[in-house]
DNA sequence: GGTCGGATCATCT
DNA sequence: GATGATCCGACCG
């Protein structure tokens, strides 16, 4: 790993917590993917959590149950949930809380650090005349960015090719809380953290 | 700067 | 048959 994408793994222990102070602890780790043996990596300078059943926009919430899409939600702290989004897009979460109780943090953009060409000929054609401040600053973009497909569903991020590595906590002064974007429902339910003054997210 | 429609498909009614 | 935890290009001002 080059200089930048350091810092250590986030354990299990770190996502088996409320998700929504794990989704606020998330800004400012790093995501390593080496998926296709090509390194690529970036900060996380957005979130969004979806905190349980009683979360209306949750894909696991009440009114919908377990079902084939959400179940990765439902699995262990730490391993991931990856969707796709109006049968175009992946998206790609951390799980989070305990086994067995549905809840997950959606990663929504990344300041990219390493891997740049590499993400500019994944998110080719338009990645390649992109101002880098918009390869990753979407939940759709940055996992073409990374590669990250359905295959990625439920693999633990600890371990190569994908993983979550944090060197430093910001202060909660350098995290904002905003409500989310494009749900439908608890739409002022105040779960997007972004780092203060990034350039990198999704809307500034 | 803003808004709008199309892509495209698994899931659920 | 309708609905999305989205993105992009077209169009308007």
């Amino acid at each position: 790993m080059s200089g930048a994408a350091r810092g250590r793994v986030l354990p299990a222990a770190f996502y088996a917590r409320p998700t929504e102070q794990v989704a606020r602890e998330l800004i400012g780790a790093v995501i390593v993917s080496e998926i296709g043996g090509q390194q690529t990596a970036g900060i996380i300078v957005e979130t969004e959590a979806y905190v349980g059943p009683h979360d209306p926009a949750s894909h696991a919430a009440e009114r919908i149950g377990r079902t084939l899409r959400n179940e990765a939600m439902f699995g262990r702290p730490g391993t991931a949930y990856v969707y796709r989004i109006y049968g175009v897009h992946w998206c790609l979460n951390a799980v989070t809380d305990r086994t067995g109780y549905p809840a997950a943090v959606l990663i929504r953009a990344l300041e990219p650090i390493e891997g740049i060409d590499v993400m500019q000929q994944r998110r080719a054609p338009v990645g390649s005349h992109l101002p880098e401040s918009r390869l990753c600053s979407g939940p759709g973009k940055l996992a073409e960015a990374l590669g990250i497909t359905g295959a990625m569903d439920r693999h633990p991020l600890r371990h190569r090719p994908l993983r979550i590595v944090r060197d430093r906590v910001l202060a909660d002064l350098a995290v904002t809380a905003t409500p989310r974007i494009g749900v439908t429902r608890a739409i002022d339910w105040p779960l997007r953290f972004c780092m203060r003054g990034s350039r990198w997210t999704s809307r500034r």
